[in-house]
DNA sequence: AGCACGCCGACT
DNA sequence: GTCGGCGTGCTC
């Protein structure tokens, strides 16, 4: 086969497509796809990658062809899965391909320099060889200080922590060490830890558990993509099924990714990769250093590491011989990246499995509706787990209808009290007790909304069927979906029934609880109190001590550790998070109660449930109280298809902003126009919300406009996109036009 | 992203 | 007359 002599490369600088260079013959026989390249680009040299052969360009194209300049690492840093992925991505998600993999590499190979080698991550310790210090250091003050240090803090701490205590000091221990007072010694870090290899793993399965294994084994065996589900309850032990599966991978000599929403909420997941597998492992996240990132990614490339646990963005991780993916709580929101390239790593996750060869295993207690439709539909296989471990029984669920039991003021104050009766009956009788209470709040920012007092409904947007959000500052209604401003309604409009503004937050149920309950010992939990990580651990542990009586908090509560002496989960309100301007809303309740849930009865003592709602008809709220984690009724599908058409809508919007109004206006008409003319066929479910009607927004002189698309499918609107795109080239610069896709939903 | 080209205001 | 403001367009 004659060598290329055009390449096809992605150069790391924001424009849309592949270019064309020329192969000097120097390098015509060390080209290989997936290497980093150096190419001349505009007047500057840039790094790009080289992805293969080229065709010749299209006669008459008017481009005159450059040559690559060097290649600047023999073994190519992106394997040839990674590559078809990120092409994927960077067309599916709409952004520049040279963009999509630069951002994917760790830094250090997004420059355009020659690959070098990763120091693996020493940490210095000093040991104290001496119990005190001798008289030969009564002249030097330093060095005495140091070695008092390092008595005082047991004898062997490493250098950084001395350092930090004492300026100067890793100087005065070398000193130290010279004189033979210290022995400095080097420890490798970032290979993990090699002893507690095959650790806590646990002798016996459940037989559900068992038979979930057995599945993923043959499918692992048998190799190709093969996606499932793992429905489990909270306790039901998914975790050990993904460790065998990934043991499995491993015995056929396949690597594995896991990813998982949060590392720093899923602390003990990465703990039993870790003592499980050892230095096999290498843990992304973001907190980790250049240095370790550059290291974790060429050791899974050269497959000396074959476990990747991570955030979102190892979906793009390097992983040889790719045989199995796991997803962990794959319905949570946090594998969508909402900013540059704007995806969903559980959807790219499929993808790459797709594209790999693998086994993908999405595991959930509460499986997004996208999953359960892929499921119902058949392209995912269903493994369940309905029971937990060690047979703990779930709580007890109760709900309080707050059309009732809303607490009437005695005081006659502004804002009505938010406990009632029932639930302050039920946290003094658990404080009775000795244990302890979780308040939980979903308070999203300072939003308010409108809530019927009667029949619980909450005021909505009539175009995007999302709960309109109060803004008392103009004393008006704003749809945050399509900008909408409505006057404020005197009365329900399903049965005019008195309407309660309602946007409580932590702070205030804190002040409640100590003023209804003041024996109890009150603590708050939110990302306001919790300022800092050291802050959020301190209040945890102070909780896990039984210190605190109540917490109430909000999202954060709801993950994460166990507190055995939980026994009473309130939900203050369903309602806060059913009235998110969100078509998710209702499904997101519903994970999030069940999520909530989980954190009763922990220990050995049978935990109980308490919702306060105004809604005790919903959904979510109707499900949770039943158990029921099968799905979505077809009733409420057919709601969501009818009047926004998820589970299946994936949106784009098309921003505009100008200066001025009516030019802008005139834009979104004319897009609006261009949109409706090139409409897909009615049967593809593409609609336009809108066409604009209004500017959502005019601040700082700046007019804004939107227009949003919802489609059952992306690639139902890619087609549209595309055509768009191509349109905006006589859009006049006055006005910046941006298309944002929403990284949502299935493939 | 860079970088140059280009067309309008305040300066040696 | 020029220096320089950043809006606009291009990069194989």
């Amino acid at each position: 086969m004659p060598a290329p002599s055009l390449a096809s490369v992605a150069v790391g600088r924001p424009v849309r497509g592949e270019y064309t260079y020329s192969v000097p013959e120097t390098l015509s026989g060390r080209l290989s796809p997936g290497q980093r390249i150096l190419v001349p680009f505009g007047r500057s040299m840039t790094l790009g990658f080289f992805l293969g052969p080229a065709a010749p360009p299209a006669e008459g194209a008017n481009v005159k062809l450059k040559p690559i300049l060097k290649v600047l690492e023999d073994s190519p840093s992106l394997p040839p899965d990674l590559i078809a992925l990120l092409r994927f991505a960077a067309e599916h998600y709409r952004y520049p391909l040279g963009e999509v993999i630069r951002g994917a590499l760790p830094p250090g190979l997004t420059k355009a320099e020659e690959e070098k080698e990763a120091k693996p991550d020493v940490q210095e310790f000093a040991e104290a060889l001496v119990t005190e210090a001798p008289a030969a250091l009564r002249r030097a003050p330093a060095q005495s200080a140091a070695l008092a240090y390092l008595l005082t803090v047991g004898g062997r701490v490493p250098v950084e922590e001395v350092a930090h205590a004492i300026p100067g000091a890793r100087e005065t221990l070398r000193k130290l060490a010279s004189r033979g007072l210290v022995r400095l010694e080097q420890v490798v870090l970032a290979p993990g830890v090699r002893e507690g290899l095959g650790q806590n793993r646990p002798e016996h399965l459940t037989p559900e558990q068992d038979a979930a294994v057995k599945e993923l084994h043959v499918a692992v065996d048998t190799g190709g993509f093969q996606p499932f589900l793992l429905h489990g309850v909270t306790g039901s032990g998914k975790t050990e099924v993904y460790l065998r599966a990934v043991e499995r991978a491993l015995e056929q000599g396949k690597g594995s990714l896991v990813l998982v929403p949060e590392i720093a909420l899923t602390p003990q997941l990465v703990g039993r990769f870790r003592s499980r597998f050892g230095a096999d492992v290498a843990v992304l996240h973001s907190a980790l250093k250049d240095r370790e990132r550059l290291f974790h990614w060429q050791a899974l490339r050269k497959g000396t590491v074959r476990i990747a646990v991570g955030v979102r963005s190892a979906v793009f991780a390097p992983v040889e011989n790719l045989g199995l993916i796991v997803v962990d709580e794959e319905h949570d929101p946090s594998f969508k990246q909402e900013d540059k390239l704007r995806y969903q790593a559980r959807d790219l996750a499929v993808v790459r499995g797709k594209q790999a060869g693998a086994v993908v295993v999405l595991g959930s207690a509460t499986p997004s509706l996208e999953t359960l439709e892929n499921t119902r539909r058949g392209r995912y296989r269903k493994l369940e787990l309905k029971h937990r471990v060690d047979d703990r029984p779930m709580p007890t669920l109760q709900c309080v209808d707050l059309r009732q039991e809303r607490p009437k003021d005695p005081l006659q104050t502004q804002e009505a009290p938010i406990l009632s009766q029932p639930l302050l009956d039920a946290m003094a009788e658990t404080i009775g007790r000795g244990q302890q209470v979780i308040l939980f709040l979903n308070r999203r920012g300072h939003s308010t909304f409108l809530l019927c007092e009667v029949c619980g409904a909450s005021v909505k947007c009539g175009d995007c069927d999302v709960c309109l959000t109060y803004h008392r500052s103009q004393n008006r209604l704003v749809c945050h979906y399509c900008g909408e401003s409505h006057g404020v309604p005197e009365h329900c409009r399903e049965c005019t029934g008195p309407l309660l503004k309602l946007g409580i937050g932590t702070e205030r149920v804190e002040a409640e609880v100590a003023e209804r309950i003041p024996q109890a010992r009150v603590a708050r939990l939110d990302r306001d109190s919790a300022t800092s990580a050291e802050r959020l651990t301190e209040l945890l542990a102070s909780f896990a001590r039984r210190e605190i009586d109540v917490l109430v908090g909000t999202q954060m509560v709801a993950k994460g550790h166990d507190f055995p002496g939980v026994t009473l989960v309130c939900v203050v309100m369903a309602d806060t998070s059913l009235a998110i301007p969100d078509f998710r809303a209702s499904e997101r309740t519903f994970h999030l109660l069940t999520q909530v849930a989980g954190r009763a009865g922990r220990g050995k003592d049978p935990g109980r449930v308490l919702v306060q709602t105004y809604n005790p008809d919903a959904e979510p709220v109707r499900r949770m109280l039943a158990h029921d984690f099968e799905g979505f009724s077809e009733g409420e599908l057919e709601r969501r298809r009818a009047l926004s058409w998820p589970p299946y809508t994936r949106m784009a919007a098309v921003r505009l902003e100008g200066e001025s109004p009516e030019q802008t206006a005139s834009v979104a008409r004319f897009l609006g126009d261009f949109i409706g003319r090139h409409m897909p066929p009615a049967s593809w479910g593409v609609r336009l919300l809108g066409p604009a009607v209004a500017p959502i927004s005019r601040i700082r002189g700046k007019t804004r406009w939107q227009l949003l698309l919802k489609a059952p499918t992306h690639a139902a609107l890619a087609p549209l996109l595309a055509r768009l795109e191509a349109k905006l080239v006589d859009i006049p610069s006055a006005v910046r036009v941006t298309i944002d896709v929403d990284p949502a939903a299935m493939l």
